[in-house]
DNA sequence: GTTACCAGTATACTGGAGTATACCAGTTAA
DNA sequence: TTAACTGGTATACTCCAGTATACTGGTAAC
């Protein structure tokens, strides 16, 4: 039972650290979404800048959460595409965006 | 559609903000856990200085996720309740853990 | 009488996440 | 030919979340 907490919370905070910054789940979300294109990924979330969507999608390349696909047609043609893995973070997401929705209803209740 | 992705990204969001920081949630769930004391919920989080959760709890209580008791025995006796409120986020926590899990066993794997 | 618990507060500091803005080289459409 | 698209990079700045450390006033055990 210590050693149970212990556990959970070294996982929840595993997680906590994939998660990051403010933009890696919106990101991640984006591309479950069908988003592929750097400039769509980037209208599709309103108010990240360049920067910080090309810092989110180097790192999470490194980590082997999106796959970048360069195809030489002219002009050049640059695809990211959400590995599996990227995709298993899906459920977390869903469960995400049920709960503030929920949590809107609340907080406009009470006003 | 266009409609749909705007309104979940910012369901996800909120979450986002409320989530917050980095103790927000390890701070919530000790408390699920069934801590209550201040040293206790403290002892339960290795790394989280006073300073943090003392100003984690103040804005938990402003935002009514958690009700501070205090038992006038001597010598004086504080108790921390999460709200039914708060024990609703219990399910992205518990999504939190299992991922978590899952994503050390693969980190773990890839040595 | 000193050590250790409780429930915190006070002060000072810093790294880096996030912002703002401008820019590049190439392509297409009006 | 000028504007607007693509996929980004470069530079500079700011702010505050989180850290570190010390302290308080009361109780209790040794």
């Amino acid at each position: 039972m210590e050693r149970d907490q212990a556990e959970e919370l070294r996982a929840l905070q595993d997680t906590l650290y994939f998660i990051g910054g403010k933009w890696r789940v919106p990101v991640i979300n984006s591309l479950c979404n069908g988003n592929r294109r750097f400039r769509e990924i980037e209208r599709s979330i309103p108010g990240i800048t360049t920067r910080m969507l090309s810092k989110e999608l180097k790192d999470m390349e490194m980590n082997k959460l999106v796959t970048r696909m360069v195809y030489n047609d002219t002009p050049v043609l640059v695809e990211y595409e959400p590995t599996p893995y990227c995709r298993t973070f899906g459920k977390i997401i869903q469960e995400m965006i049920n709960w503030g929705r929920d949590h809107r209803k609340k907080v406009i209740q009470k006003k």
